[in-house]
This record gives structure tokens, sequence and C-alpha cells, in this order.
RNA sequence: GGGCGAAUGGCGGAAUUGGUAGACGCGCCAGACUCAAAAUCUAGUUCUCGCAAGAGAGUGUGGGUUCGAUUCCCACUUCGCCCACCA
């Protein structure tokens, strides 16, 4: 007897879905169309784990069960290959971050191939060649040339030792996670994104996304709003301005407190106080956030001078203290102790005047002001693995964007990848590269300048990709209109992370460029899937250092095959949700999978008409002939004809299920479905059109097998629809309750069902009914729809 | 501190709109096959009582609405995630 053997089969399938280029996806007007991705990977050197598997293989689902229905799909893959891990194995080892980088995609590729993934490997793309990196950069040049990449001086976290710019994460404690040195606040030059100036339309749009409710609210969190009002308090020099969503109270503002970084602080001090105001100042610049949240004792100290309370007319102090954020509002509060725990505990800590509110202003105070906690989005890396920002500097330090035929700006080959002592990138030692002579409009002149050697975000370069898989090869944009008009926006997104970064600023460019008049949509993906994460066995986070990583790859190389991998991924719990990797489980998918296999390949003899395979009933094992062995179902012996009522009726029954499943994305029911199906089939005996059936409802999740099952009965894959009056059932289960508790359940014809007084008279002369009832029903409530009766006494 | 979500057998989970709680899988148990084991097939498996028919209890805790609540409402407990001195 034939054995299932998945290994086999998949090197066959995916051979033949290589050979004949299986997904190639192009532009047809007759069929409507489906674009799916999921989050594109960084490919780390470990390659893939099951968290990606997961990803990849919802996305894969849906993907082949449009094509199977008839849509015309796009499935691209990419990979996102700039970022910090390939910058730091470069550093250590010398090997350029290209030539890791290299190694790591063609390594992922060869693992996506043998999941089976239905990929269109023509549009593969990668974010940091140059022929994609250089429409990242000229959609850099669009924002630059509409004042929405711009320059700011911003405070950043500096290494005094290794002389370098550090990320957020790199300061562990307040040090230095490579030398271990107290780093500094600095203030440095930095490039933004004006993510700001959409902040409403961003807001607004969230509502009408098909995304998860908690995704959505991430967001409007994030952004943030609050609506309140600047109000002018004036000094004897100088006047500050508040923001708050409370002017009403202002009958109770007591003090002023500035933020630490607040620029008119060193106008409020007095000769007095200069010295412990900086010192204060300077402090709490340098405090980490982490240590700002740790320790919420307030601090502060009083600047030496007063304002005016416009509404009381009276003189209050103003302080400065770290509670107040520079980055929000306008980095000034009107402190009211009475009406807030935080300006209360300030005002305990410091002994100032706690005041009742007792009025309100008859006309409402100050400006009103819509305020933002979202903050424009800085770009500026200091590193040299990512896409360079195209800016020369002139002579008197104003950038001047690199013109769009001079694009890309090739990344320069450098021999060390530490970054220098100037607090620039490696970038910065391509000492050639870094003269560039560009046209001064200035003066008019030709000038020899000096190329910007920040690299941009990595955020930067997966916030247009989706668009690039539309015309992943064209040369002469960063997507070409008709393709985009066609495929675009994405139908569905799959991926498990980046709730608020990445699926904010895809929306802020995709707004962007459609009031550029580039796209012709406002929200790039209409529905997104949020899919939980995979754990190890004892439902920890699966971790190097742990030792509890689940290789994926070992799974299939063990025997199981990338279906039982796909199918048990998809099984294991609702999509959206954690689950834990349990592998015995991993086991009983793949028996699933065996049975699935047995039923059209087994060594089985044909039993009775036109059924094809029932191996409990046919397999011999001493029990006589199948035919000799009654089906059943429902503990009631079949005829023939009952029989094939049955399996049809499960026929369709399964069709449906695993349609709707699969479209509401209940992965892991539609396949428990498919299984009670084959349980079925083993019971009551299989027909050549149950075995297709089953074979074009299990190819989304085990493509192999499925389609080696379709081979054999010569079936094409065509998504199969099922018929409602199968669904019918002419015997039907009546539940019959007494006081909502269930007495009894009676087997009846359909149509008693449309008789009410049937149905009461029914189930009030059941036997076991009438212990409970006596004979004495107040009331009855009949739900058809239910097939329910309830008998209340 | 704020926001969101979750809690169901020994375990993962199902119950789509207020209508039979526990589908499906794992595990366990018994049987068939085998010299034996594995694999495979078949039957059983929420708990308590009962040979059975059946009865009682039961979806984190306490209340409520309802003929009927895992589902809706209120309070609480625990866990998870996100944000966090945002004026």
């Amino acid at each position: 007897m034939n054995r299932y053997n998945p290994l086999a089969i998949e090197k066959k399938w995916q051979q033949i879905w290589e050979d004949s280029d299986a997904f190639k996806a192009e532009e047809n007007s007759e069929k409507p169309k489906k674009f799916l991705a999921e989050m594109f990977p960084y490919p780390s050197g470990a390659g893939l784990h099951v968290g990606h598997v997961r990803n990849f293989t919802i996305i894969d689902v849906l993907a082949r069960f449009y094509a199977q229905k008839g849509f015309n799909v796009l499935r691209p893959f990419g990979y996102d290959t700039f970022g910090l891990p390939a910058e730091n194995y470069a550093i250590k080892t010398g090997v350029s971050p290209k030539i890791a980088t290299d190694t790591n995609v063609k390594n992922f590729r060869n693992q996506l191939k043998k999941l089976g993934y239905a990929i269109d490997w023509n549009r593969e793309i990668n974010t940091s060649s140059p022929e994609y990196y250089k429409w990242t950069q000229w959609c850099f040049l669009q924002l630059y040339k509409k004042g929405l990449a711009y320059q700011k001086e911003s405070y950043q976290w500096w290494c005094p030792v290794d002389q370098t710019v550090l990320a957020n994460e790199q300061v562990e404690n307040g040090h230095c996670w490579r030398c271990g040195s107290e780093v500094e606040k600095k203030k440095m030059k930095q490039w933004f994104f004006k993510i700001t100036a959409y902040a409403d339309e961003l807001l607004e749009d969230v509502d009408s996304l098909d995304w998860p409710e908690k995704i959505k609210t991430m967001q409007k969190n994030w952004i943030g709003k609050s609506t309140g009002a600047e109000i002018d308090f004036e000094t004897t020099s100088e006047k500050i301005t508040v923001f708050t969503t409370r002017p009403d109270t202002i009958y109770g503002a007591t003090f002023l407190v500035l933020a630490p970084e607040h620029p008119l602080i060193k106008d409020l001090v007095t000769d007095k106080t200069r010295e412990k105001v900086e010192e204060y100042c300077k402090d709490a610049i340098k405090k980490s956030e982490i240590e700002r949240q740790e320790n919420k004792e307030k601090t502060g100290v009083f600047t030496g001078s007063f304002a005016i309370n416009p509404a009381t007319k009276e003189k209050i102090p103003i302080w400065v203290a770290d509670y107040v954020l520079m980055g929000y509002g306008t980095g000034a509060i009107m402190a009211v102790p009475a009406g807030d725990d935080r300006d209360r505990e300030f005002a305990e800590k410091f002994d100032l005047p706690i005041v009742e509110i007792t009025k309100t202003p008859e006309t409402p105070f100050g400006t009103p002001k819509t305020t933002y906690r979202m903050r424009d989005w800085l770009i500026s890396r200091q590193r040299y693995w990512g896409c360079p920002i195209p800016i020369a500097y002139d002579s008197d330090g104003d950038p001047h964007p690199i013109p769009e035929d001079q694009l890309p700006v090739i990344i320069p080959e450098v021999e060390d990848f530490k970054p220098d002592n100037t607090g620039r990138s490696a970038l910065a030692k391509a000492t050639d590269w870094l003269k560039v002579d560009l046209l001064n409009e200035k003066t008019g002149k030709i000038e020899t300048m000096t190329r910007e050697t920040d690299t941009l975000d990595g955020y930067a370069c997966s916030s247009w990709y989706l668009w690039r898989y539309a015309s992943p090869h064209c040369a002469t944009a960063a997507w070409d209109e008709k393709a985009i008009n066609y495929w675009e926006p994405l139908d569905i997104y799959c991926g498990g992370d980046h709730a608020v970064a990445h699926l904010l600023y895809v929306r802020f460019w995709c707004k962007f460029f459609a009031d550029e008049g580039k796209l012709p949509f406002r929200e790039p993906i209409t529905k997104l899937l949020y899919n939980g994460y995979i754990n190890a066995p004892d439902g920890k986070k699966m971790s190097k250092s742990k030792g509890n990583v689940i290789d994926p790859l070992d799974v299939i190389n063990d025997g199981y095959g990338a279906d039982t991998l796909r199918t048990y991924e998809m099984f294991i719990g609702p999509y959206d949700q954690d689950a834990a990797w349990n592998p015995r489980s991993v086991g009983g998918v793949y028996r699933f999978l065996n049975r699935c296999w047995t039923l059209v390949f087994g060594d089985v003899a044909g039993v009775s008409g036109e059924i094809v395979s029932s191996p409990s009933a046919s397999a011999g094992y001493g029990r006589g002939s199948a035919g000799a062995t009654p089906a059943t179902a429902g503990g009631r012996d079949l005829r023939p004809t009952e029989r094939a009522i049955d399996r049809k009726r499960a026929m369709h029954r399964v069709i449906k299920k695993v349609t709707d499943d699969i479209e509401r994305a209940a992965f892991n029911t539609a396949i428990s479905s498919l299984m009670e199906y084959v349980n079925e089939l083993y019971k009551a005996g299989s027909t050549e059109e149950d075995l297709i059936t089953l074979g074009k409802l299990l190819k989304p999740f085990a493509p192999h097998l499925a389609s080696e099952m379709l081979e054999q009965l010569g079936a094409d894959d065509a998504w199969p629809t099922y018929d409602e009056k199968y669904l019918v059932e002419d015997l039907i289960e009546l539940v019959v309750q007494v006081n909502g508790k269930l007495r009894a359940k009676l087997s009846v014809p359909a149509e008693v069902l449309d008789d009410e007084n049937e149905v009461i008279k029914l189930a009030s002369s059941d036997s076991n009914v009438q212990k409970f009832t006596n004979n004495h029903i107040k009331k009855t409530i009949y739900i058809k729809k239910a097939k329910l009766i309830n008998l209340v006494v």
C-alpha cells in the first residue's frame, strides 16, 4: 500500500509551480481583482520563524481561495532589508551589509518556496536595492517640495565616548548600550516629515476602515486629539502662551509651569534664581524618558518671575517643572491645583496656593486651539545601512535637493562601517561621494556641495512599497498609473506588528500622494488582519536565549511537510489570538491530512454502486466486506438512497461552512469542519464528487496534497458552490424545553415545523416532558429558527 | 493612572443574531489488527449519582434583565496588550 509521503509530493508540486510560473499576475479587466499582502519581513540571518509562517499562510490561504473562486489575484512578496542588525553585523565582521543582506534574502526565498506559497516571484522587491530606493528618495523629494520634509533642531541622545547619536532603544538606563558611559542630550539638526499636517484626516478616516477595533483605537489614541484654547499670560517683560483643555477653570489658575526646554526661561530668571534654574533644566533635559517614568515625584524650581492671571488679575508665580512637556501644546501650562491632580500634587509639594474654582468666565478666553499628542515623524538616522537622504548643503549650510534625474543617490562603499567622531554616519567616510556639484539657485552658479550623511528611517521605505507591488519594475516612475488603477488599493493586509507606526505612516503617505494627484484613493489598505503571536509550548515568547525556538523548516524536514505545518498553524486557534505551539497537535493535523490522502490513494476496494472508498468499512480486518457493515448516521440504519442523501447534505454543508469561514478569517473552524467531513466520509463512504470537493476545499491550506488529490481525480480546482436545497433536512431534531431546561429531543419531519399547534402537541405529549409539566402548561414559546420549543409551567 | 480585550472540560479551542454548552483536535480509556510494538481503524471521554433510562451541577465571582444568558446590563477578581505627568 502506498503511503502519504509529503516531502515527495511537495517537491513535485513546487517544481511544477516554479516551471509554469503559476502565480504570475497580470492586469485583466475581465476579472475582478484581489490584491493581498502580508507585512513584508526583515530577512534576518536566522531565517523564517513560525510567526512568519502564520502571517504568510493567512495571506496564502486567502490568495489561493480567491484565485480558486475566479478572482484575478495579486500576491507579491518583498523584503524590508535596511536596518541596524545588518549594520552591526558589518561593524563586527567587516562583511558589507549588502552582501549579508543578499545572503539572507536568498535564504528566505528558498524557505518560502519550501512552504508552497502562491507568490508571484516576478514581483519580488527589496528596499535596499537601488532600483527601489531611487523611488524612496523621489518620494522624499515630493514631500520636501511641499514643505512636508523639513529640518528642525531637536534633542538627541549622544554618547560622548563613542561620539555618536543613539536611538532611544540604544540607551539603557541612561547609559550607552555599547560602552556603558553616561549619555547626554544634544541639540542637533534633524529631518522630519510633517505627519501632523494630516492629523485630522488620519483621525477622521480611521472609523471608515475595515480594521480591527483594537488597532483603530490605538491609532486614535496615538493621534490624541484634544480641543481647548491658547491663553496669553502677561509678565513684566514677556507674554507666555499656555494651552489648556479647560479654559473655564482659569479662576483656579494659581501659577504657571514651563517645560525645562521652554525658550522663554532664560528671560524670566532673575540673578538670584539663574544658577538654580539652569542647573535644573540641564538635569531635566538629560533625564531619559525611562527615568521620568520611574520617578513621578514632582520636581521643579521657581523662575523668580510672575505673570498676571487675566481672569483674576492676580500676580501668580512662574515655575519650571519636567512634568510639563515641550513637545505638547505650547510647552507651558496654567496650573489649576483645585481641578487637576498633577497640579495639586505640585502645589502641595511646593506650598503653592490652591484656590477653589468659584467662577467661570462669561466670555471664552484665549484662542480656540486643537492640539495632537502625535508629533512630527523624525526620519534622520545617523546610520550607514539606510536610504541616503537626497540632499546636499552649500557653503552656507543651506540644504538643496538632489535633482530627480540624478537619483538614486547610491550608498557608497566604505571600508569601516563604524560611525566617526563627528556624529555622522559612516557615509561621511566616502570622501569622494560626499562632494557633489550642484546648481545653487541663490547664486545661479554651480557649486561643490556636501551631501547629507543621514539616512532615512526604515519606515520611510515601507511607507510606499504596497504601491510598488503594482509595477515593481517600472523604471520611469515609483508606480505605474495604470497598474495602480487596476490593483490598488490593497484589499487585504496581514501582520502582527506596527499597529501605529507603519500603519499610520502608509496612511499619511497615501493621503499626501492623493493630494499630489498621484494616487486615486485616500486609504491604502481596505481590510487589515492583525494576527497573534505563536509562543513556545510553555506559553512563553520564543527566543534564542531561552532555547525554545521552533524552526518551521525542522517541522517540514522531520517528515511532516509544509502542508501539515501550514494547516496546523491555521488550526492552532483564532488567527488574531496568541497561541502556544503544541507538537502533539501537529501530529493530529498530520493524521488528518493522512486520512485525506488515504481516501483518494488508499489501497481500498470499491464498494457498492458509486461509492469510491470507505476505508473503515472496507479495510477488511476480519469484519467481512464493506457491504455487510451497515452505514449509520445519528443512530439510524440507513438504506443506500438515504445514505447518499446524507452524504450529499454533508458535502453541501461543508462547502458552505468552509467558504463562509475563510471569508470571515475563521481558519481554525474551516479546518475543523473539513475534519468532520472526512470523518463522515470514513463512515458513510465517499463518491468521486465528495473527494473532488474535499480536494478543492483543502487546497488553500494544504495545496500540495490537494493538487495531488485533484490530479489523481482528474479535476480542476475551481471553488465548489453549494445549493441551499441540499442543506434542508427532511428529519428535524426538535428541542423541547420545560422552563428553559432541555427535557427531550424529538425527531420530526421538517414540515411539522411550519405547524406550531402540531409542534406543541408533539412536545407536550412526550412522556419525559410530561413528568415535568404535569399537563399544566401556562405558556409556550416556539422558536422555529432554532427548532426549539419552551414549555412554561 | 488611562484605554482596549480576555476568562468555557485534563489541555488548545467551538457555539456567526439571546435559543440543545463543550464542535474539531490533543490527551486519556477500551476494542480490532499484530508474535509484539508502532502505524492504522472503531467506540467512549465536562463533573456527580445511576447497569441503563434519566436526574442534579456546570462557561472567573456576586447580582440583575429574560420564557430562556457563555452571549445583554451592573459590581468585583485575575490575566494580557497598548498608551502613559499629553495640561
